[in-house]
DNA sequence: TTATTACGATACGATACTGTTTCGTAATTT
DNA sequence: AAATTACGAAACAGTATCGTATCGTAATAA
């Protein structure tokens, strides 16, 4: 029922023309953010008609969640024995996607919008931090078979905080060190509590 | 040097006005955003001509900055005595004025503006979050005074943690409780590991 | 009173984007 | 070959905002 049924007729849609607007858009949306993107302005950059956008989409919001939708990333589970060096792991992989032009467009994105539609921030908890949130349960559930935690500790609510910090450190960036120590400090810190006794440091 | 000192000649400029315009700014800043904000819409809603506004700023930014910075509280220093209640006072103080939706947009704007200009972070992080992180300073030395922390921990990391925290909780905000709960249950696993072995509750 | 500045209103040209339509051409099915 | 659909380009009317300029009026200082 996918590629092999080719039963419409007339021309095809392009699927190179389909890749240059999604690639334009989140270029755009790192560069000068939603709102002051233009539907011109992407089609311009792809090289493609505007028509061709309008066929295709009826909103901006519709192109956008399509565009990110477009490059989510897998979900990594890190599993390297260590408590410390799975954090560290996310921490680098958490670096690489939000330190991004993108990346920091698609949080502010969110967030102007959370406050009137709560449309995106919606998706993005639903597509995105939700897999991550499950996946980070398996993490930690690994670090409590090995007595590195309290077994009563919600994995959840380790992880939002761990994601607040890391968005804090996203806005005001740290001006001594770099993004990825100072959040690997805060975490310690977060995660002195977690830790059980005898795992003191 | 400052009121009594009438010495320009002709009409003075209206404080009437001016209050009007930086109202009718933080109104729409509210509810529809630093970008879709415009100024004839400001001026339509203060009553007054464009011409008036254009006199004062020269930009959207100086504006917006002004009228924020007309609205700038007092800071907080909570004493009551004991660290949690110490706590619950600036999360109730933080929730009243983040959850309006004024105080969405406001950090909307900064997050947007983050990556191309970091003119609005910078503000916001001088005028804004520097006093209160050095305020809360005061309130952890209390507390390591009353023996309820240990000595050796960084009390601007802990704000940055708690801001972290409650910036992600305004995002997305908790299904199954209120904020300031989810807040607080966060910041109990935060400060769990900062508190001294003797207060483990 | 006179000079000076601010006021609100309105008009202005300029720019930008919207979403639609029309056009001749290209690709694909039947 | 014929029918059908998509393509990019261009023109379109409509809307919105920009920042400036001009107006007659109001308020204040010298």
């Amino acid at each position: 029922m996918s590629k092999t049924n080719k039963k419409t007729p007339g021309r095809p849609r392009s699927a190179k023309s389909h890749q240059a607007i999604l690639r334009a858009t989140l270029e755009l949306l790192g560069e000068v953010g939603f709102d002051t993107m233009s539907i011109e302005a992407i089609s311009a950059r792809a090289g493609v008609g505007k028509t061709t956008i309008y066929r295709r989409y009826s909103s901006k919001e519709e192109l956008v969640a399509d565009a990110i939708e477009s490059i989510r990333q897998d979900v990594v589970i890190p599993d390297t024995g260590n408590l410390w060096s799975d954090i560290d792991e996310l921490i680098e992989n958490a670096a690489q996607i939000s330190l991004s032009p993108l990346g920091r467009q698609t949080v502010a994105m969110i967030i102007s919008s959370a406050s009137s539609n709560s449309q995106f921030a919606q998706i993005y908890w639903t597509k995105y931090l939700q897999p991550r949130r499950e996946a980070f349960a398996v993490v930690i559930e690994r670090a409590k078979m090995r007595n590195e935690m309290q077994t009563d500790l919600d994995s959840g609510l380790i992880f939002d905080s761990m994601s607040g910090i890391m968005l804090y450190a996203l806005i005001f960036p740290p001006q001594t060190e770099s993004w990825s120590e100072y959040v690997r400090r805060a975490l310690h810190l977060l995660f002195q509590g977690a830790l059980s006794q005898s795992q003191s440091e």
